[in-house]
RNA sequence: GCGCCCGUAGCUCAGUCGGAUAGAGCGGCGGUUUCCUAAACCGCAGGCCGGCAGUUCGAAUCUGCCCGGGCGCACCA
């Protein structure tokens, strides 16, 4: 096979963190570190202890408050029971605009609403699209391997994970300051061209490599794979081919080669460009082999090579006791380079290049060995950089009744059929919809594939970001196409009912008084989610889990529609009606922010 | 056999460097539309957080062992 997709998986737990404080520069512009800031001032001057002891949580229970400090640590240091401290404590603070309970252990604090919307509206306006980012990557590279495809096959649903998931990841890189280098590291080299060259040589004219280059490929592909195991003939011209391809000189065998790879490029551009995806570096396996030696003698010099049982290996035993009985090989018996070796090469390429602050490899969990070795030999090299260089781990994509859904012998889904299956189940669904609307309420006729391309697409793109990356994501196209719960559909949907009282007080003049934020009492909730919006963006990207701010959005929405429910925002007195559009002008904001970040459009009307 | 990962409601999952009464979606049952999009909202039912020990003032969360499932285990990628 023309190499094996990097994609697929399993991994390690890694854990949300609440907002810490941060003294940086570049400190993260988040409302809601503004007020926790505030008052662990306040608690250090009350209690006499250090500003960055104290720790502000979320308290589990909002009826309790909106932040908490609970008093345990306090009171051992002191040496008196929490509840005494709590209570003197709460006689001692006087913070102007919130309010100190003391309930047990715990300090309760409550912002009073006409602040707190003050606050966070103001600097969600401020902001507008660029709320949520920060400058806290300036001058630092963030290099991510994702996607990464193989040539002469169509891409399919073994890579949608890693695409998806690299995407995110870039977007909020970038979001967050950092200068990023997506990397998409295809498959385009190894023996396997050799019969594909071979195929072409001979049959080329009995596929149809015009209309559908991507479909002639793998026909031919597949056709020569079964003659290299019947026909020896085949087998030792498709060898000669390939040691041509290896041997650089630029002649009919590789003039072939580059023709495959630019052909399945453009096929994975158009897939690209649907999901909204982009790679900063298109550099393929090949691009490596010119540093294989290089990389080979760097190994040796550092002295940490062995010969054993006639390949060339870098013991790891002693680095971690688990990887004893496999150590990294970096050169086959028969003098040929490994997977790793190509690795090896482009992580000292990537390092020289960009001296990253992390490398990351959003490649699926049953490779975890592989880079669990190829970091291993960095330490054994004693290269200081080793832990900068991360493998981001997901589980398997899987079908109904948790089978694997590419499994290599089955049928392969190509990507491009499961979108445009998707997509046209989103249009019919749209429809539906849309039919029972008054004629004045729907859409554009001329939009409507428009949104159903961005709907169907983020229903199918929300799916992968919902739960834990290290999780196997369950595709179940009956719940996916639902669009009823925790879906896609369900955030862009609450995006254009919001959008659209902002369109309707637009053409009916209204949103003209001056608000007045203690009439958004009732929307405390969203308030605080809203002010929670920069450390949730923040905290998905360190850890590289796209699924805390997936969750984060879809909990926002809830609260959003439950208002939504329950409070009209036209027609009402100026004063109210500016104050609520303030709000719903916020809600459009952040929403749009969070999907953008996750890759969904935001249709204004669906 | 060894290594790593996962195990929370019937199903799919959240659960904040350990903290106050464990939450949501789907499915089930019952409600909400003279009102800015009902792709929405509300209520009810449903849990020994796989099990047993341990650490701690406090454990779904940390540690150890066990059980169940998955992935991987040098000359493939």
């Amino acid at each position: 096979m023309v190499g094996g997709s990097r994609a697929a998986g399993q991994a390690r737990r890694a854990r949300s963190r609440l907002p810490t404080p941060s003294r940086s520069p570049y400190a993260l512009r988040s409302p809601m570190r503004l007020f926790a800031d505030q008052i662990a001032r306040a608690l250090a001057q009350a209690s006499g202890l250090a500003e960055s002891e104290l720790k502000i949580e979320l308290p589990r229970d909002p009826a309790h408050g909106d932040l908490a400090f609970p008093c345990f640590l306090v009171a051992k240091a002191l040496r008196k029971p929490p509840p005494a401290v709590a209570a003197e404590l709460a006689g001692k603070l006087a913070i102007e605009g919130i309010e100190v309970k003391a309930l047990g252990p715990y300090l309760n604090f409550r912002i009073d609403r006409g602040v707190l919307a003050r606050a966070v509206l103001a600097e969600i306006q401020a902001q507008g699209a660029q709320y949520g980012s920060a400058a806290i990557g300036a001058g630092k590279t963030v290099v991510i391997d994702f996607s990464s495809p193989n040539i002469a096959k169509p891409m399919h649903v073994g890579h949608i994970r890693s695409t998806i998931l690299g995407a995110t990841l870039r977007r909020l890189f970038a979001f967050l300051g950092y200068r990023v280098v997506g990397i998409n590291h295809i498959g385009d080299w190894g023996a396997q061209f050799g019969g594909l060259v071979v195929a072409i040589r001979r049959w080329k004219n009995e596929v149809d490599l015009e209309r559908d280059p991507v479909q002639g490929l793998l026909e031919l592909y597949q056709r020569s794979k079964k003659a290299s195991e019947e026909d020896p003939q085949f087998e030792s011209e498709a060898r000669a081919a390939y040691q041509e391809l290896e041997s650089g000189k630029d002649g009919e065998v590789r003039a072939l080669w580059r023709w495959v790879t630019e052909v399945s490029l453009r096929g994975f551009d158009k897939t690209y460009a649907r999901l909204g995806i982009e790679h900063d570096l298109v550099r393929g396996e090949s691009f490596y082999e010119p540093f294989l030696e290089p990389t080979i003698r760097r190994a040796e010099q550092a002295g940490v090579t062995e010969v054993s049982q006639g390949a060339l290996v870098v013991a790891l035993g002693g680095i971690d006791k688990s990887l004893a009985e496999t150590p990294c090989l970096l050169r086959q018996s028969n003098g040929t380079t490994l997977y790793a070796t190509r690795d090896l090469a482009g992580l000292f390429h990537r390092w020289d290049e960009f001296h990253f602050e992390r490398c990351l490899y959003v490649v699926g969990g049953e490779q975890k060995l592989h880079f669990r070795q190829l970091k291993a030999v960095l330490k054994r090299m004693q290269l200081d950089w080793e832990p900068r260089v991360e493998h981001i781990d997901f589980g398997l994509l899987l079908g109904p009744g948790r089978v694997k859904l590419a499994s290599r012998k089955g049928e392969v889904l190509v990507l491009d059929d499961l979108i445009d299956e998707v997509v046209e189940e989103a249009a019919r669904i749209l429809g539906e919809k849309q039919a029972a609307m008054e004629p004045a309420e729907r859409l554009p006729e001329a939009r409507l594939a428009e949104v159903a391309e961005a709907v169907g697409i983020g229903a199918l793109c929300f799916n992968d970001q919902k739960r834990e990356r290290i999780k196997d994501v369950l595709f179940d196209k009956a719940e996916i196409l639902s669009f009823e719960g925790d879906t896609g559909p369900y955030l862009q949907y609450t995006h254009a009912r919001f959008t659209r009282i902002l369109a309707k007080a637009a053409s009916a003049g209204e949103g003209g008084g001056t608000p007045d934020y203690a009439l958004l009492a009732e929307a405390g909730p969203i308030l605080l989610h809203f002010a929670r919006f920069p450390d949730v963006v923040r905290s998905s990207a360190e850890r590289c889990e796209p699924s805390e701010l997936a969750q984060y959005l879809l909990g926002l929405c809830r609260e959003l529609n439950n208002w939504y429910r329950e409070h009209r925002v036209l027609g009402q007195d100026a004063a109210l009606s500016a104050s609520r559009l303030a709000l719903v002008r916020a809600s459009k904001t952040v929403l749009s922010n969070g999907l953008r970040l996750l890759g969904l459009r935001a249709p204004e009307q669906m």
